[in-house]
DNA sequence: TTTATGTGTAATCATCACTATTACACTTCG
DNA sequence: CGAAGTGTAATAGTGATGATTACACATAAA
């Protein structure tokens, strides 16, 4: 159950927009640190944007532009935003409903999941983009 | 790219071996349970014998057994055994080494998925089989 | 006002993991 | 020996993904 390569791209684009201070970044610019086609990018914005992370300056010497300070951009609103699948998927075919485990066993897992997934995003949520750029700043600096 | 049920799957399988008091269970009526084929069935019933979670006895009146102790198989295990890829996937291709950002970002976004994912591991540690088989009963006898 | 420089998005394509199915070799109980 | 099972390879259909092309649209700057 993997995730798709947005969150990790996601995660790359906001901490670029997060250094660059608020000046727009282009797309194509992105995708060459990214190591992508700009369209990709675009594509992944547009679900930013939807979800409030990122705006967009149209016209010549656009881009895009944090819509937040970085400090209130979680790692899991990053994820939230670009990723569509459920964590876990169950059967794809509902399992029979006159046998004891078939007929009760989705509803015995369900819960243990819920809190794998909510295990999970409480560690997302505790990261910031911010977080994410002093580190490189560190990184960098050596 | 689908996110695979086996572990959905497996986990039913394995609470139905837990239910039945050591008795082999044939890959066809499991999979009556599970409502798929029997190969899908033994295809994964491979990899649990593979773990050590599972294993078959062969020939006529053969089938799958657990191979031990429905209070010793957590779900973990599960995962682990029926899950081949990564819990968070990062960029295909390789960032651009000579930016800022996507020199740094795999490094710095690492630790955090690692945490992510082993909260999500720790979760699944906690549930065993065995409480699988047990909640079944208790909804079975309603 | 025109033009260059951007974004937004639809359409198409190849790739890959997944599930389902068929086929057949092998094992073992009766 | 034969029936009843498992083990596994080969194949096909499906769906999400990422890459690419194409083009409409917005806007800053000349």
């Amino acid at each position: 159950m993997p995730t798709s390569t947005r969150f990790a791209v996601a995660s790359h684009i906001l901490t670029a927009l997060a250094m660059t201070d608020g000046r727009p970044v282009r797309s194509e610019d992105i995708a060459t640190s990214v190591n992508t086609s700009a369209v990709v990018i675009r594509g992944i914005l547009s679900r930013l944007n939807d979800a409030g992370l990122t705006r967009s300056q149209l016209g010549s010497g656009g881009g895009a532009l944090l819509a937040k300070s970085a400090v209130e951009i979680r790692l899991l609103d990053v994820y939230e935003a670009v990723e569509d699948t459920e964590l876990f998927a169950v059967h794809r075919t509902a399992p029979c409903t006159t046998c004891p485990v078939g007929a009760n066993i989705l509803d015995v897992i369900n819960p243990v999941l819920v809190r794998a997934r909510t295990a999970l995003e409480a560690e997302l949520g505790k990261t910031t983009i911010a977080n994410l750029a002093e580190s490189i700043r560190e990184l960098a600096a050596t």
